[in-house]
DNA sequence: CGAAATCTTGACCGATCTCAACTTACGTGG
DNA sequence: CCACGTAAGTTGAGATCGGTCAAGATTTCG
């Protein structure tokens, strides 16, 4: 297995990728690169599992990376989909140090690792990131109990809707969004299987809700129509 | 850490109470006694509500308070129970500063606050303050992704199965649980509705995995078996 | 002690899952 | 670059789970 470990130059490119490290100086994002190492993943390649011990947070600098958990009993539900800057693997850092859940390559990409040490470092002396970081748990924390909320509460067509409206949102509010994964990703996101989704999906389309172009993309006609339901 | 018996004021017995800040030096924990405010909340008194404005982080020092959120669709799902020591606000401390959930009390409930600037104060002086938040937001994040996979993968009975589950290992493997709220409640918190609750809770007892004793505790007769659903 | 809230039980219905057959899209090797 | 095989998506029929409504039982608390 020959990963390439590089040492320098994606590491710029990708810690001023990171929101968290946006304020720093110059100087602080070269002290970082330096505790950093890159690692080239093929598509379909783990990056962790569950169960795996934790040593460090790892940064998608370039690529599609996702993240499920198994539940109980042993079905799959897909939680995010990092992009460039995002990170994960944070979760472990601060606590029992096993992973939960799998990250998965989507496609080849480049992942940035900062060491456990390394980061623990930084926030004693810089402690402005922490309060970064802080912010970013939080807006994840508000993001997840909503989450539970609307899968406790709501009906799957209701939470298809709802991600409708979410992505329209995500795109700045242009009507025709693009699905970031597959049917059956997107349905274990929403937890509901691929035939439920896809009978949604054509009745709101007979319904004028919506009009699918392909597996891929969807044009919004009727938001107000689809929050209704 | 021994305890001196000098003048509890309740900010002082109440500040020791929390995990985050047990580690503090005493001239520390003074400093930050300093920033708080204790008000006193009558059973049904709301502490705070979704849209309010977030200025504060909230400690309950005595009391219990509940906390829900209400879905797109307008239904309550109750989120989480605080007891002395836990708190509760921290969110929109970092963010957006709106509340998103509702915090009520549900007996007479005395509760703790630290603003946000003397809190954000605290957090620059001393960064190992941000670790112990850090930490405790991670294993919330960690429980809320893994209440969003169950919510999403596993149905009702199996759900409530793995809430008793649960509730044995917080009595530390006690099979005689005591049941931290009204049915009605519970059934919120697990995502259903009182009369499915119930219907399963007898299911469970005519097959001889617990015996419900009143309405507030219940054996696990065969924990294994419940496991096994 | 009695009103009000909570809980239980039954009957019924609708939403969603499962299984299976079929269609469409995608990636790979020739 | 095309053809083919495999994976992904769709559609239908049937079964099941869980919610709703309503009535009755139990508990709680003033």
């Amino acid at each position: 297995m020959d990963k390439k470990i590089h040492t320098c130059t994606p590491h710029r490119a990708c810690i001023s990728l990171v929101p968290i490290f946006n304020h720093l100086e110059d100087c602080q994002i070269h002290e970082i690169m330096k505790s950093t190492k890159s690692t080239s993943y093929k598509k379909g390649e783990m990056i962790y599992r569950a169960g795996d011990v934790s040593d460090s947070l790892h940064i998608v600098s370039d690529g599609k990376v996702k993240i499920y958990r198994l539940s109980e009993s042993g079905k799959e539900q897909l939680v995010r989909i990092l992009g460039p800057g995002d990170f994960t693997g944070e979760l472990a850092l601060f606590n029992e140090s096993i992973h939960e859940s799998y990250a998965e390559a989507m496609e080849d990409s480049d992942i940035c690792m900062i060491t456990r040490e390394a980061l623990q470092r930084f926030l004693m002396e810089f402690p402005s990131i922490s309060l970064m970081i802080l912010s970013e748990f939080s807006k994840r924390l508000e993001k997840s109990e909503k989450q539970v909320t609307r899968f406790a509460t709501e009906k799957v067509e209701t939470r298809i809707a709802l991600f409708l409206s979410e992505r329209v949102e995500d795109e700045g509010g242009r009507m025709e969004i693009s699905l970031p994964m597959a049917r059956k990703d997107l349905a274990s996101y929403l937890g509901t299987t691929p035939e439920t989704l896809s009978r949604k999906l054509t009745e709101f389309e007979k319904e004028g809700y919506i009009k699918q172009i392909g597996y891929k993309k969807i044009k919004i006609l009727d938001l107000d129509g689809l929050m209704d339901l």
